[in-house]
DNA sequence: TTGTTGGTTGGCAAAATAACCAACTAACGA
DNA sequence: TCGTTAGTTGGTTATTTTGCCAACCAACAA
């Protein structure tokens, strides 16, 4: 592998990693519905607010998210729809897995 | 967040954490084009051959990858092809920063 | 100006990952 | 049986990630 497809495949791997997370993944499915607050999200996801900060600015550093500061309040919200269609697929990996272990469960 | 969502989106991180590295999009990215045995993934990547085994058994155990042994050698192929529908966004959103950088510099 | 709220940043300790080497197992051939 | 090849597993060290606390900054209100 040379380098330059090392570089293509390491910057690829920097924008699934930003996703790699349960707290930031959640953070981009609630996203999905409208912009929220950092507080709001910290509310539902119940971590320390800088926890919270801390994720979303990995979120926004990989391109995922954009930030608007409104009054006291900073808005995130997904810059890439696209990275919704993750999800289909995989739930459809989880329930491949569930399946098989229901299969290697009978065996 | 109660408990079942918050397992709900560790399930989710669990595949999504397998991609997240410059090797295995690799090997995701290769095996899209048919099975490869693990040798040939080692000569391709340049790791330690436990290196590349130990990779290639992450992706198994998040149910993306599926193996098979064949005299000698082991083959590895895709399990789950809509996998490869996350390298289109991820693109997307490279592209996207590429150019808000360029913005950004033009600034 | 002072206080308050919402958020970010720095620092630290704990946990998770990654890569290599060495030891081992499985399949095959001589 | 013995050696060889292909791959896996265990162990170690180095690096990265995570989450909290404390300190700080920015916007607004009193």
């Amino acid at each position: 592998m040379d380098n330059k497809t090392r570089q293509k495949y390491e910057a690829r791997a920097r924008v699934i990693k930003a996703m790699a997370h349960p707290s930031r993944l959640f953070i981009v499915d609630e996203l999905s519905r409208g912009e929220r607050c950092v507080c709001e999200l910290r509310d539902m996801i119940g971590a320390d607010i800088s926890t919270v900060s801390k994720h979303l600015s990995v979120l926004r550093d990989a391109g995922i998210l954009d930030d608007e500061k409104r009054g006291l309040q900073v808005f995130y919200r997904l810059r890439v729809p696209c990275i919704l269609n993750f999800f289909g697929c995989v739930e459809g990996v989880l329930q491949a897995n569930a399946r098989r272990g229901a299969a290697v469960a009978k065996q």
